[in-house]
DNA sequence: GGCTTATTTGACGTATACATTAAAAAATGC
DNA sequence: GCATTTTTTAATGTATACGTCAAATAAGCC
């Protein structure tokens, strides 16, 4: 994602015209946090928030209302808002959690006939990331990888679920930014998606989600691995 | 629940002290919501919701903020705060969301070993039920069911996880309350109650996900039922 | 010096003021 | 009458004022 992406980035949805300060405060210090600028474990007051923003407080603290219903900060009067860390236990608990409800999509994507037009996405993202693994661009290789996982998901025809594994997507990015570069090269990840790609495609539904489940148990054990051995006891 | 209850509700948690304005507010419109005593389709001026509250406008749009992240209504700049109706395409969503989430609490909770106090209330809760059900008092049963339900995910020891079915379930709140009274006499699911703990209890991860997956199934296919029999398109 | 109590500070919670602007109503033209 | 434009209304978004109260500091005591 690059720089200019920040305001425009969620606003596929409703409310395309002027966004609201508390919109634009949302999204920028959603944006802020995922990608580490607000490193997590940090409390700032909303003042601090409102002019770092160039608004009043009122604006920052209805954003706050909602990041910490998604689970990102966490409000405490007189003492900040917090950035919340990740323990390996956090961790645990919304992998688990993703990997359930991604398995449900993909299930899902397979009971489902795809157009052409979807068939043809999938594709696309899949040589990306095998590009990207030819030339090791690690960076190219996650970002296409979090396409594919999208697209699989826009498969579900479940808005919802969408949604909520967007939300808990956002919790772990910090982490899994980290670990891109840590990790061996995603030879296996690949195969995996091809292959799980395939089950959808042939309506597979019990397939598509035992590989998928798997795939998301294998990285969440590596991630998980990689963070202890590097020290990250928080992130 | 009975009345009294709406101010403590939720605060088993954290601020135990004086719940502000915008606590408040949160917790009594989001009971009031999923008791229908504010109806689905209505709409509410953020003014209006503060007069009825006793309150400004401040708190309220900040609870608006949490409620409409959480699902519950929609802020419709100028047309009020809505509160959101479900039609049976969003049963369906939820439900899927729902049973896959339960499912892997049970399995969870099957993975672990239980302690002689968490085995009893479990095992009060289910004669509780079974209590209920040869009088056919239908509340105390549904209430009986929920407890069972919420025992069973706080022994998944996934706080995520908890929390967020929380959230669905307040989301499907009212449907359930409307079929409670409609539905044949609930014998089989104190079977499948019973069949699921004891699976749990013999640690038997498989057999627990797929009873508790199988039991939320057949009810989702139910209530949609009901609900279309009786001519409720949206909820 | 270490510990308790008084004082001060300043962050927050809430109400309110006010400009903006969408929606509703009224006026105009055909 | 009906469609279009103008005017009016009022709900919202945001800033700000201000009282409250927790935390930090200073003062007082042994």
């Amino acid at each position: 994602m690059k720089a200019g992406d920040v305001q425009e980035a969620r606003d596929t949805r409703a409310s395309a015209k002027q966004p609201s300060q508390t919109q634009r405060a949302t999204t920028v210090l959603r944006d802020m946090i995922v990608s580490n600028r607000l490193p997590a474990g940090a409390s700032y007051l909303e003042s601090e928030l409102a002019d770092m923003l160039g608004m009043s407080r009122t604006p920052v603290r209805e954003a706050a209302m909602v990041l910490e219903a998604q689970g990102l900060v966490e409000v405490r009067p007189r003492r900040g808002i917090r950035i919340l860390p990740l323990s390996a236990q956090d961790m645990r608990e919304i992998y688990q959690i993703l990997t359930e409800l991604e398995g449900l999509a993909a299930e899902q994507a397979a009971a489902r006939k795809l157009t052409k037009a979807e068939v043809k996405a999938v594709e696309r993202t899949l040589a990306e990331m095998e590009a990207a693994l030819e030339t090791d661009d690690r960076e190219s290789w996650a970002a296409a990888d979090k396409r594919f996982h999208q697209l699989l998901l826009a498969l579900s025809a479940n808005r919802r679920l969408e949604a909520l594994v967007e939300s808990y997507n956002d919790q772990v990015h910090r982490a899994r930014m980290l670990t891109v570069r840590l990790r061996p090269s995603p030879v296996k990840s690949n195969r995996d998606h091809r292959a799980l790609f395939e089950a959808i495609k042939a309506g597979d539904r019990r397939r598509a989600r035992a590989l998928h489940t798997a795939h998301r148990k294998e990285a969440m054990k590596l991630i998980i691995e990689l963070l202890q051995k590097h020290g990250f006891h928080q992130v």
